[in-house]
DNA sequence: CGGTAAGCGAGACGGTACGTCTTGTCTTATT
DNA sequence: AATAAGACAAGACGTACCGTCTCGCTTACCG
């Protein structure tokens, strides 16, 4: 009942041929600076044509998406661990965790092209960073059904995280550790209850 | 009569050039998308050398640095209003005042740059990034002093504001506004009580 | 024992696909340059797969040589008018006549692919310059039986009609119209008689 | 008097590069088929940038036709040795001597592209073709002058000349040797009388 | 009459050349 | 010594064609 009848005409896209391409895109990703991973060295590495290349990924910000997808990043997981604190402890700890060396290059190769290109920002907005954001705001938004967390400060919340994760990851102004997402979660701990704004102050 | 001993031998170096070349690098940010800066393309636009370029700033990222520091980017004032929450209302909303189109597209090219090549992005961090940095620990660490602020998070408050403000310019999250400076300065006065932490959670 | 009768087992060759290929072909050569008549492109324009181009022809050089026969140029009559005289005029009017703006490309086409490759040329010669060569044999042959000819010299006279006419399509150094046949036919006539050379020169 | 002062600016033309791509064209001739003198491969072997190729040169042909001049093509001296016997014998055999196999192969990577493309036959008989052409003319012309030759069917005669020539070279029909050029003098010295048309024929 | 072998369209594949672009360096004559 | 002009090597860009290769479907014969 599957697509049995929806069998495409014409040779299938090759899967060894996607895989080599995602392999040669993590490949250069662990051995080199963002800016190796050209769409030349991706189809040498791979052994792949630059036709077959770019008749499957309009550009590079495409096929490096994907290749960091492939690398887990998409599925990090929502835990339900009872209160904002432990949830978002978990939630940043498994996305520092997801952070290696190699994801970094490839998340610099992503955001340089974003920051040159609109059209690039705007498929890295669509197809990566609202992904991540979904996660996150999943996690924050239990957390005000629980009263722990003024809801309309969600977005906003949201921004200060991954933007200091990008932030880091960009310009190398500090390492993406564990001691970020702490530090991360005791501040919002402490800004949890809305009614305290303008409170005991100056 | 700084170096008046010290003049160099030969023809000294072209104010005008020096001139041209920054001017050109801003009329081309508020033209076009950011990968249209390219050295060919300043060089043409200032009437200058390449020669000329490269004798000067080791590359684009340096020229197109100087260029956004041109801007008065650098000058922004550290105001003291007597409280966390009226200061860095000003603070940000200067920052923002200063982030007009043309300078976003300066700071796109800036993150390009930085992301793509790992020398670029400790010229940008030590030349820029700092700069910021330190302008705004300026405004924080009043804050500490006056006891609004836990001295121990200034360093991540400002990641967390500078991350958001290069989040949004480079994945185009969404706008750079006023709101988004009200709602930073309203989410840090609800944080500004560390012994708050983990008070009446859960 | 071979295949006498031997109907091919499986689907027979289509001749919607072998017309639709040739009509391609010639399309093509009506319409644009030579090098507009590659492999895809007739495939697309007769809306045949590349894989049956290639299972009957094994280069382009061949589709083109078949389209070029199917436009009669293989069929040329060897008239026998009484003298070379008339039979050369008629021979080569008709080699004119049958020269069209479209024949030409096909032409062009086939140079082209000769010039480069070696093994294309020797299909080109087997294929096509030698039956167009027997046929003006045959008006020359008949008249050295006359005597109006010395036999020593055919092989070189083929060379020079054939030879100027396809340095004037390639070159497009001149048009290839009754002129040229004419002028051909009176030089030769000039030259029959084999005893006087050497003559009363100088 | 020179041109002294009409020195142009900016960094002047490499003869070293000029040189190292005129030889890469004349090896890669030398060894190979027509077709393997690409550009990419000409640049490869000369160690010189594709930029600099079209520089200097707009087409592979513009290329070929230049190392085509360097082999001294060009260079066909037009003898004056009193009769059209002479004058022709010398001339046509010189330009065998000259037809080296690597030189085959030049002409066969020219007229590849000629036949290929309109514009690069157009450049080709303007730079190449009516050179050669004007050449036998003179000698042609002499010979017309002595009243050897009906002046009258000089450009026919060119034509049949040189397209045997090309013919042969394009086709591999028959190799280009002495009997090619003794056959063609023999054949002229026997149609050089005007006056006989129609003689004692038929 | 059902099996089977070949032909067919579609179109993906690895390879390679195209002509353009950008980078950072180098070489002139001029200032 | 700095400049404008601009040539240079290197190499990536995205497109096009080549000739081969799977696919699923169709056609006609043959047992």
């Amino acid at each position: 009942m599957s697509e049995t009848s929806t069998r495409r005409r014409g040779r299938p896209r090759s899967e060894r041929a996607r895989r080599a391409v995602l392999d040669a895109v993590l490949a250069l990703a662990a051995e080199r600076d963002a800016n190796t991973i050209t769409m030349d060295a991706i189809a040498r590495r791979a052994g792949v044509s630059k036709d077959t290349l770019y008749r499957w990924w309009r550009s590079r910000t495409e096929v490096v998406l994907e290749a960091l997808a492939e690398r887990g990043e998409e599925t990090i997981a929502v835990p339900d661990l009872g209160s904002l604190e432990a949830d978002l402890t978990a939630f940043l700890r498994a996305t520092v965790a997801s952070a290696t060396p190699t994801t970094q290059r490839l998340l610099r190769s992503i955001a340089s092209e974003a920051a040159r290109d609109g059209d690039a920002a705007t498929v890295v907005r669509e197809r990566f960073v609202e992904s991540r954001r979904r996660a996150l705001r999943a996690v924050l938004a239990r957390a005000a059904e629980r009263g722990e967390l003024d809801g309309a400060r969600i977005e906003l919340l949201i921004d200060l995280v991954y933007g200091s994760l990008w932030y880091r990851v960009v310009f190398a102004v500090a390492p993406l550790d564990d001691a970020w997402a702490d530090g991360i979660v005791r501040l919002l701990a402490s800004a949890r209850a809305p009614a305290e704004i303008g409170g005991t102050g100056a």
